[in-house]
DNA sequence: TTATTTATGTAATGCTCGCTATAATATGTA
DNA sequence: TACATATTATAGCGAGCATTACATAAATAA
């Protein structure tokens, strides 16, 4: 049904291909030429479908929340808080360590300081790990709720000190650590979390 | 005693001003042109004293690692462990809460992604990241050498985990978070030292 | 068909980038 | 003084940057 000629590339493929590139070399590290080629698409294509490279950045972002960084929100919704938190590293460490993918999380290597021209990618990044610390304190704090961490528990200071971590994690991702490492570090953090009582408990009660 | 004509800048001021810019805005964001205005020296000078832009930042590099960042070494040479590791952390928050000092480390923020153009810059903070990370590793062989952990002590992933809370410290510091804060985190990671036995083995030993 | 609409391919826009040629200035040495 | 040496100031270099005219191609609507 569109009207003119329709558009030869699948956007969806280009718009992986661009952020894969964003978040290999961050956003100033990344020209247009370079973008285009990737994409496999002409500049007047891209900015027809795209826009300029802020708006393109954007919705690299968005899709790269919604796509390889979903692991976080899926993670989050365990029963379980410890496994849950367990499983938001793993997926971390998964999602770092597929084939072909760069080294660290978008919204750390993306941009944490920038040329006076584009600030707004740090605010915007900064805000978008804000908003995954939000997540995680939020989970916490249902925990606490459900009576899954004791109530001696601060979720907002637990769950920023877990992300903290996480992003830690990014840093030495893009160093070259290992899965192994990867991984131990993830252990040496849950150990952060509250000790699981409720078997001691439970015993308890049916005693 | 030197031949020609005298320099009118001191170039100690004008690294240290370069070493800002390269700390608040990375590599690839600080440009020559911001690199002359604010070291208050043209273009020529510039190169006469310091050589390229790459060549620049590596004296930046330096000068970082020995003036503000001298807190790491400064820290770990404490004859005890455990306030030696906590004198690192307050070290590092001191220095990012320092008014008008950007907001991070300078080994973290620099480039964690980079152009194709900028590569070295990664591979040379990673380097010193990594380098960074083998100091603290050294500390706490020298602590179970000494007793001062248990023997169970593992240095290389110990220090593996603090070093990855500190940078993630670094990103949380980019992100606007505070001195108490940061405090927070710094305070969780220490839990992670083996708890400190000599005082009872003391006692036990002087029964 | 013709007109309209949208995408494509090529090429060029103005701008900033890192870097340097040239010339003038200020010191020490002969 | 005259020369050699080094720093300064101005101005410009080619290259790459993000962005966009312009003309062409392929679809629908009349």
């Amino acid at each position: 049904m569109p009207r003119g000629r329709p558009r030869l590339f699948n956007p969806d493929k280009a718009l992986d291909a661009a952020l894969m590139l964003f978040w290999r070399h961050g956003y100033e590290g990344t020209s247009l030429a370079a973008l285009a080629e990737a994409m496999d698409i002409n500049m007047p294509s891209l900015y027809g479908a795209f826009g300029n490279k802020e708006s393109l950045f954007r919705k690299a972002l968005v899709r790269y929340i919604e796509r390889p960084a979903s692991y976080l929100s899926n993670a989050l919704k365990t029963p379980d808080v410890r496994l849950a938190i367990r499983k938001m590293f793993q997926g971390a460490i998964d999602m770092v360590m597929e084939p072909g993918h760069p080294d660290g999380c978008l919204l750390v290597q993306g941009a944490l300081a920038s040329g006076p021209a584009s600030e707004w990618v740090r605010r915007e990044l900064s805000q978008r790990r804000a908003g995954a610390e939000a997540a995680v304190r939020r989970r916490l704090e249902r925990a606490v709720d459900e009576a899954d961490l004791p109530a001696s528990t601060d979720p907002a200071r637990l769950a920023r000190y877990l992300i903290t971590v996480l992003w830690g994690m990014s840093v030495q991702a893009a160093g070259g650590a290992t899965r192994e490492q990867l991984l131990d570090i993830s252990n040496h953090a849950l150990r952060a979390l509250p000790p699981d009582h409720k078997v001691a408990k439970l015993s308890l009660h049916s005693a």
